[in-house]
DNA sequence: TCGATTATGATTATTTTTGAACAAATAAAA
DNA sequence: TTTTATTTGTTCAAAAATAATCATAATCGA
């Protein structure tokens, strides 16, 4: 039972019970209890614990509030089927931008093999996107661990001085008053994005159609394109206010 | 038996075991202790285990993402014992470069817990910082799969627009002569962090010491402080130009 | 075949790890 | 508050592992 092997039951055990006892440790892992203390100091000095008197607590007790992987599983089906109608949209060549939305991260799996420039602020799609054809820019500035995204004032900036031919991006919701976001980061991002591509899509599945949540962020008129799987009476209000709707 | 076929066995026995111990291998495939332990230190040489006291672990069990885990694994002790003297360099309230380089990257699991801000143009480091203490920047641009991070003109315009407590960085090689890289890329984002940053550390593993290979982008003046494991008379010049150099 | 290189093993010195003893510091109890 | 028990840091010593050195055996190319 040598040091890394005893780090890891040490850590483990941290990560279960959230907290260890040294004579506790000592017994279990048939070593002394200076052994154990010095042992927990290292990890200590590693900044892997916090030590506190006759044993260490665990030294991150916050959890990932916002787990995108399930959000990106919900409505899967509805989702898939927008994203290939996107993709379809896609031709080599294009520059576009992809936001940081869990709809459009699920379009990755679509355009692997596009020769195509993607521009964006999305970790998960960056991960998805760098073993592929396409090449990738990345949109710099503060990074948001809750989204996994990159927002702030520097990404606008950032995003300012690229102009592409496709935009295919999330919102929050989508009425016949415009659009919605849950934070104003997301809206500016969202809006820079738009202002700088040639064709905007938005991609929304039928639970964001006819909802207004937080923020309104922009009319209908910034969007160009609106692909969704949705059947609402709505669709007609926006193909009538100059929307092209793709329907799924 | 040669050295091809025990290590086969030896990593055979070490993916299903997750450990093994010298004496065990040493009387298993009737060799001396000696023997067994100049395998698993060329084995650990390769990246391809963790050489403990005693004997040898799986390496790394935190996932790395992707072909970055090979790089990453090599010379795992050494590039630890450099990053924890790092991770000593920094105190909460830092604001710090990591580049894009494999010893650099190792520095991630040091710091998780410290309450600084870290500017970064590697995608793995931001993987590995994204659900830690850590506040994270991401520098934009043209994103290089093959490294796996940012280069290019806006990247350094990017770190053009910050300043940092402290830089760490690695390079391909450093000698008397001064400070090697593979690419051009790669140096010009090098001379951005360091200009840019109050006090610059370089990460080197004895490898690089004395090496000089493709081009020389700086002198030796760029960086304040060499941390190593090592013990090239090469230190004492070094030591003598103005460089604090840290052995561990 | 010879000589040279490489792999292996034995021996010894060095380093690392571990545990014990005891004084100092800290928390808990009276 | 003072007293008591526990925890901790320090120093030292023993044991284990390792590195270094040298000698021997195996392998390879000419």
């Amino acid at each position: 039972m040598n040091f890394q092997k005893r780090k890891q039951i040490i850590l483990k055990k941290l990560d279960t019970d959230g907290e260890v006892d040294i004579k506790q440790i000592a017994a279990e892992l048939k070593i002394s209890e200076i052994t154990t203390r010095r042992d927990l100091n290292q990890l200590a000095a590693d900044g892997l614990l916090y030590r506190t008197h006759g044993g260490a607590m665990k030294v991150n007790p916050l959890e990932i509030p916002h787990d995108f992987v399930n959000k990106a599983a919900k409505n899967v089906e509805a989702k898939d089927k927008i994203c290939r109608a996107a993709a379809g949209q896609i031709i080599d060549g294009d520059i576009i931008f992809m936001d940081c939305g869990s709809t459009v991260f699920r379009l990755c799996q679509f355009i692997k093999n596009k020769k195509i420039k993607v521009i964006t602020n999305s970790i998960p799609v960056v991960y998805e996107l760098q073993n592929s054809l396409v090449s990738l820019n990345i949109i710099g500035g503060e990074f948001d661990a809750e989204r996994q995204a990159v927002h702030g004032k520097i990404a606008n900036e950032h995003i300012a001085r690229y102009r592409a031919s496709k935009a295919f991006l999330g919102v929050d919701g989508i009425s016949r008053n415009g659009l919605f976001a849950n934070s104003e980061l997301e809206a500016d991002i969202t809006q820079a994005f738009a202002a700088n591509s040639t064709k905007t899509y938005l991609l929304c599945d039928e639970s964001k159609i006819g909802k207004e949540s937080y923020l309104k962020f922009a009319g209908l008129d910034m969007i160009d394109a609106l692909i969704t799987n949705s059947t609402s009476a709505d669709l007609d209000y926006f193909k009538e206010s100059g929307i092209e709707v793709i329907e799924v």
